[in-house]
DNA sequence: TAGGCCATCTGGTCCT
DNA sequence: AGGACCAGATGGCCTA
């Protein structure tokens, strides 16, 4: 076992440095953090053993007292190929690794940019995920009305679909004044919030909202305000935030997309939630002259989500706005 | 203590 | 053949 540890250490460092190794989760953390779950590397003790046993097997097949089984004839595992099966499976187990480090480190950039972004306390994958859906939305609104969203109409907003501990985060953090280090934010690489004091001291529920006036809006709101694209390959995010650890992601970039097109708007401009989500892209001519526009289109037409999803508040919004929201996300 | 969340391992499938 | 991606299984940690 302590043999085979090494090993995986080995390779595991063997690894390209991510970039989750350079915010100090390097290897030596990830094998801590592998002593720290027996069960994970332990599971190369459990091929040790297969190993042994299968070697036993084979002796007993030499042995031919076993009766013969039908099927397909095994393969023998003779010693070389069980060497490169386990060599394939460390290194297979190393890239799986490094993968998911990769897809944390997006979600944790996704974190950041989000409106209420905290590292005492971290939102989980699924709550990040429907938040930024919802973040998505607010913005949109703000560049489809051109006027910035009033404090509570945004707090909902954001807020829809999301766990009550979540709601009650979100509403802390947008209820916080400047004064409590909103502004800070790109000063301090720490928080947007703190969330500890927002979840104590705030509780948010969705139809009663506390008043005066929803928080303070205007700091989170420059948050929000479009930027000035100085080319297409800028992003409203391009520098928020700035301590961002990953590369800026220099992909092919994604269509420019209506932006009602993502979301089925009543009249007055809300998103008709009554309407399974469905992607619809909806193409804008766009001059190519900065270079950085891919050029292959989405499928245009082609609904790519089409998935009917009910959403309606679960049992965390326990007052129950009553509206029901069609995410993408199906738990 | 149950449930939520998470990291990891693993085997399968698809693609290059 | 090897890598990327995925989903299921497993086990640890944390909190209500």
């Amino acid at each position: 076992m302590a043999k085979l540890y090494v090993k995986s250490k080995d390779l595991v460092e063997l690894v390209n440095t991510p970039s989750w190794m350079d915010k100090g989760l390097g290897s030596q953390n990830d094998i801590k953090e592998q002593e720290r779950r027996p069960g994970s590397y332990g599971m190369l003790g459990t091929l040790t053993e297969e190993h042994d046993s299968i070697e036993e097997e084979e002796e007993e097949e030499d042995d031919g007292e076993k009766p013969k089984k039908r099927g397909p004839k095994k393969k023998k595992m003779t010693k070389a190929r069980l060497e490169r099966f386990r060599a394939r499976r460390v290194k297979a187990n190393a890239r799986e690794r490094t993968r998911m480090h990769g897809l944390n480190d997006a979600l944790d950039n996704l974190r950041r940019v989000m409106p209420c972004y905290s590292k005492t306390q971290k939102l989980s994958k699924i709550e990040t995920l429907r938040l930024a859906r919802n973040y998505i939305w607010a913005l949109s609104e703000v560049l489809e009305t051109g006027q910035t969203l009033e404090g509570k109409g945004f707090v909902e907003m954001l807020c829809k679909g999301l766990s009550q501990p979540t709601s009650n985060l979100v509403a802390g953090c947008l209820q916080l004044g400047p004064q409590s280090g909103l502004l800070e934010k790109h000063e301090e690489k720490s928080t947007m919030c703190d969330s500890t004091v927002s979840a104590h001291n705030f509780n948010y529920q969705s139809p009663g909202l506390p008043s005066p006036p929803y928080g303070h809006m205007e700091t989170h709101l420059l948050h929000l305000k479009p930027q000035p694209f100085k080319s297409m390959g800028d992003s409203p995010f391009g520098s928020h935030p700035p301590d961002c650890s990953t590369p800026p992601y220099e992909g092919p970039l994604t269509p420019p997309l209506s932006i009602s097109g993502n979301f089925s708007l009543k009249q007055d401009g809300s998103p008709d939630l009554e309407k399974p989500y469905t992607f619809i892209p909806h193409y804008t001519p766009v001059s190519l002259s900065s270079g950085h526009m891919h050029s292959t289109p989405f499928q245009t037409g082609t609904p790519r989500y089409d998935v009917p999803v009910d959403v309606t508040y679960d049992s965390y919004s326990h007052h129950g706005i009553g509206t029901q929201l069609n995410t993408i996300f199906t738990d």
